[in-house]
DNA sequence: ATCGTCAATAATGTCGACAATCCGATCGGT
DNA sequence: ACCGATCGGATTGTCGACATTATTGACGAT
């Protein structure tokens, strides 16, 4: 029966293309032409893109359709900004409930992320900082918390790898996740808390680096 | 010329509505009667359920229509973590950010409370619980975060007065509340922040204990 | 050449109809 | 009386058609 599987997922669909890039920041979204390119209704397309407004990955004009939302620099740093206010908190929470597994699953990810940084790669560094942090929320167990974090972070996708750029910038940031590390494993709420503040806050520092440093470039080579 | 304001509102007001209480959690929300109640198309309540939906306001199961969520015990203590997450945040950067009009707004407001905490009168009180933290909000000049806080609070909406049950809850209440003000009155981040924190926090334990007391309570009257 | 007007086009917004699905009730067998 | 199958009403899901609205480009007047 039915073979292919047109379900309701032309929001996954769409979402997915959108965080991965196919789409660009102010790219139009003409609800006929994905209808088409997903083999969905343009009903269920529709749908989607409320959904995705209502995300923040998209914004719909009335009677004007639907673009890929563009976060500025500011919302982005505001992003970052959240990130940190509910990572703090989960990493205290999680302090108190991490299990063996969850430790011993976070020292793997460090440790690889030490091979990368030895290797000068930052993109897989990268990756598995996402992976670092997302072990945390679910140690924290906080489906609230993750649930929001999880939406604000693929708004933030566009800005992804800027702070992997700054020179010295992976050495120091893993010496802050193994000090957060250190903390959850001596289920220590308060430092856990304060070292992932500090590290979030270390991050934003290079965000905004990152986007000054843009602007300089922008600066030189005007058009 | 339509003089009737048929607007693509429906999302608007259906959402006033549950929040309102016009909708009881897990009341069932049919497309059909809600579209001739609003004198809107069945098409735009479809649109106004599914934004809802993502907003966390309503839960549509396929095939089995939406329904107003209901937002479970623990639910609601975790927004209310994020909450004082949030909220803590935004206190930090409102106190180097807070103009005159801001503080002169503030102060008025607590005098109010202290003249609604002096007649007893809770609900009022609640009320303008509620603008303070708005006008902090403000201050702190962060849509991100105002953003998700304002949508986090019309899903906790339905535990919003329990917290005012609780003897004397109300006299140190304000007490937490006029920290809050002298700190931002100085521009003291470090004591913003802690003050607010420490003011969520009660409000925390607060709501710990009012849900645990209506446990009690329906323990004693079964059915 | 510049500006405003106007038509042509493309896309969105809305409606009605119908198919698919679910829920409850009725009915028959044991 | 109990249980499972079956039918009917109610509701959701989807499609196609059409009206409405923006946008583009051509045209003509100044």
């Amino acid at each position: 029966m039915e073979t292919r599987g047109q379900r309701s997922d032309a929001y996954h669909k769409l979402r997915e293309a959108i965080v991965s890039g196919q789409y660009h920041p102010n790219e139009r979204l003409v609800e006929a032409s994905i209808a088409q390119r997903m083999g969905a209704g343009r009903t269920a397309v529709r749908a989607a893109l409320v959904r995705l407004d209502q995300e923040g990955l998209v914004e719909i004009e009335p009677n004007r359709g639907a673009r890929v939302r563009l976060i500025s620099d500011r919302e982005a740093l505001e992003i970052e900004e959240v990130r940190a206010a509910l990572e703090g908190m989960l990493a205290r929470r999680a302090a108190t409930r991490v299990t063996a597994e969850d430790l011993s699953a976070l020292r793997q990810v460090i440790t690889k992320m030490r091979e990368r940084v030895e290797a000068g790669d930052s993109i897989g560094y990268s990756e598995l900082n996402a992976t670092f942090h997302q072990r945390i929320w679910t140690a924290a167990d906080h489906p609230t918390a993750s649930h929001l974090l999880g939406s604000l972070k693929s708004q933030g996708i566009r800005f992804q790898y800027q702070t992997a750029l700054r020179p010295g910038r992976a050495q120091r940031s893993l010496r802050e996740h193994e000090a957060i590390f250190g903390a959850l494993k001596a289920h220590d709420e308060d430092s856990a808390e304060t070292a992932m503040r500090e590290h979030l806050a270390e991050v934003l520092d290079t965000l905004r680096w990152a986007i000054e440093s843009q602007h300089r470039a922008a600066r030189w080579l005007p058009g």
